[in-house]
RNA sequence: CGGGACGUGGCGCAGUUUGGUAGCGCACCUGUUUUGGGAACAGGGGGUCGUUGGUUCGAAUCCAGUCGUCCCGACCA
């Protein structure tokens, strides 16, 4: 493709709304524009770095035994009465109506679809197992959508969907996507890491994310510091943190005892008033859980983890009280709340972890008053000892023991095991070898296309601009003409460009009437892997110049017998990304 | 939804405090000279100052409403 012929409006800088790197490249590499908050226009390189995501995605999945399908994108509201998810999904879930007055909304997944499509085609074990996926268009209506792809209303997402007869096929299915899903992120040439995550929402019974390790994620993950040896990773939304040995060498302690703390309603008000560190005191948080006052106990310096307390308490709502609520159950304001005296709180959970001694530091349920030497086995009554706060930095690894390390991530895949929660509220069901009716099991597994190509960024760029990996570069190669008029440099640029052209690898060939700054800028900034650089200063020494992108590795090659040369510099700039 | 910031030619910004009829850099058009890491000079085009209403002789500027965008918190590919 000749530059003079397509449409790449570069920027030299970003619109001020750009934040995060990812984004601003794209808009700066004319890539993508926005039309509205989360909503994109895919520009023709960003589109061709989209395509080239898309179709690693769909090689894999066919390669699976899976096949492609394509869904509508808006669904009738029935559907989602049926599964319980019109009311459930919530505001995210884009509703409207048609001329009749009927419901509808635009899809953000499409379990209820594929479901209903399949109750009506599936009678006998014998037609099982089955996957079917599609690459489609994505409508979540996000509360804040931000930095550019990576978290927008609309998005490309591939979705499949596997359905069994038997609990081990649909293991194996699931199995069967995490290779894929493994082989897809190779592919691409991403740093990534698969992890135990939670199940949400899509529900289900486990899962994993696969998550492309940058600075700028959302997501924090607890990864054992002996990869590879250990692969454990997961989410801290629900990293498992181990009990550790209750310490019975102050069983004896010292008796409860008031103090005045005037003032002093936060750990570390406390901690700085009475002189000691924030991980000798225990904090109360109240919850209510389903309307119901629940007191959360955890070591100052921890967080809770509202997702294990969900999981644990197994309620549909979660919220930290109100300051009158808090007030209503604790007889004092916030700030002053503790384990002992809380009579119309029944439940009272504690983290295992402050087993560890039993001498705390808590609020008295009094205004300007705490307590110490608190004894939690003497003093209070807990009614559950359990996991309830986040996994930290060096928290021993749920697998074997070794420090945890955290690192951000962005989740770019995610695969769950359904079991039959659709396919038994919308009747999707078989006939065994026995005649018996079954629900099929279910499983779903989705990667956000258009956000592998802003994590891809994220991971892949310095201060000049992007730096695309091959798998995903809207061309692998750019031919840069310095001198457009200039009679020999343009023949020996055309030539080679035919020449890249004719090996069938995609090249922009950059003729443009420009100067060689701009040019230059420009190819580091759209971030082709591979340059080719023909000037008249060289081309009278008798070589063209070449660039790596990636290493920044300059170089020449004979300008007459530039055939093996190239060839052979292509396949080194290919081994830089293996 | 709560908290914060912003809205002025395509992009980046100044001007708003103290009202007087809109400016700078980049980009764009014409010409000349240039031509190896975002050229120089000269000339030129383009803006209902997000929008509505109010105050005023006069509003980008003051007041009120409204719309939009971005950032920080609960969600998720």
């Amino acid at each position: 493709m000749r530059w003079t012929r397509s449409y790449i409006p570069t920027l030299k800088e970003a619109p001020s709304d750009a934040e995060v790197i990812s984004h601003k490249l794209l808009l700066r590499a004319g890539m993508i524009r926005r039309l509205t908050s989360g909503i994109y226009t895919w520009l023709p390189l960003g589109l061709r770095a989209l395509n080239k995501a898309a179709d690693i995605v769909r090689k894999e999945m066919d390669e699976a035994g899976a096949q492609e399908i394509l869904m509508p994108t808006v669904q009738p509201a029935d559907l989602w009465s049926e599964s319980g998810r019109w009311e459930k999904y919530g505001k995210e879930l884009l509703r409207f109506k048609d001329r009749h007055e009927r419901d509808y909304c635009l899809g953000p997944t499409h379990e209820e679809v594929i479901t209903d499509l399949l109750r009506g085609e599936i009678r006998s074990y014998r037609q099982l197992p089955i996957n079917l996926y599609q690459i489609q268009t994505k409508f979540r209506d996000e509360i804040r959508p931000r930095f550019g792809l990576m978290r927008g209303r609309e998005f490309l997402m591939k979705d499949a969907y596997s359905f069994d007869s038997t609990d081990e096929g649909a293991d194996k299915s699931y199995m069967s996507m995490r290779d894929a899903y493994t082989q897809i992120f190779t592919n691409m040439a991403l740093n990534f890491r698969p992890v135990e995550a939670d199940s949400g929402a899509i529900g289900g019974s486990f899962s994993h994310e696969f998550m492309v390790l940058a600075e700028t994620g959302e997501d924090t993950i607890a990864a054992c510091t002996a990869w590879p040896k250990c692969s454990f990773a997961a989410n801290v939304e629900r990293c498992a943190v181990l009990p550790q040995k209750a310490d019975t060498s102050s069983a004896e302690s010292l008796p409860m005892l008031e103090v005045d703390t005037p003032h002093a309603h936060t750990v570390e008000d406390i901690a700085k008033f009475l002189s000691v560190n924030k991980n000798t005191i225990l904090k109360t948080l109240l919850l209510i859980a389903d309307g119901k006052p629940v007191a959360a106990l955890l070591r100052g310096d921890r967080e809770l983890n509202m997702i294990k307390l969900k999981n644990l308490l197994d309620v549909e709502e979660l919220d930290f009280a109100n300051p009158e609520q808090v007030t209503r159950h604790t007889n004092a304001p916030v700030g002053f709340a503790g384990p002992v005296g809380l009579h119309d709180v029944k439940l009272i959970i504690a983290d295992h972890e402050l087993n560890i001694t039993n001498d705390w530091v808590a609020g008295a349920n009094k205004k300007d008053t705490h307590v110490m030497h608190l004894n939690l086995h003497r003093d209070a009554s807990i009614t559950q000892w359990a996991d309830i706060r986040n996994a930290v930095e060096n928290d021993p690894c749920p697998h074997c023991g070794t420090a945890l390390e955290l690192k951000k991530g962005i989740e770019v895949g995610h695969i769950f095991k359904l079991g039959t929660k659709y396919s038994e509220s919308m009747k999707a069901v078989f006939v065994d070898e026995n005649g018996i009716e079954n629900p099929i099991i279910m499983g779903c597994y989705g990667i956000g296309v258009s956000r592998v190509v802003a994590a891809c960024i994220e991971q892949n760029n310095d201060a000049n601009g992007i730096i695309f990996p091959p798998p995903l570069a809207p061309y692998k190669v750019t031919v840069i003409n310095l001198d457009p008029k200039n009679e020999a440099v343009t023949a020996k640029a055309d030539a080679i460009y035919a020449y890249i052209k004719g090996k069938n690898l995609e090249v922009i060939y950059d003729d443009r009437e420009e100067r060689p700054g701009i040019k230059f800028k420009d190819a580091d900034l759209i971030g082709i892997p591979l340059q080719i650089i023909i000037g008249g200063k060289s081309l009278e020494k008798g070589f063209v110049e070449t660039k790596i992108r990636k290493s920044n590795e300059k170089g020449q090659i004979n300008a007459e017998n530039y055939e093996k040369e190239f060839d052979a510099l292509y396949e080194e700039m290919l081994s830089m990304w293996k």
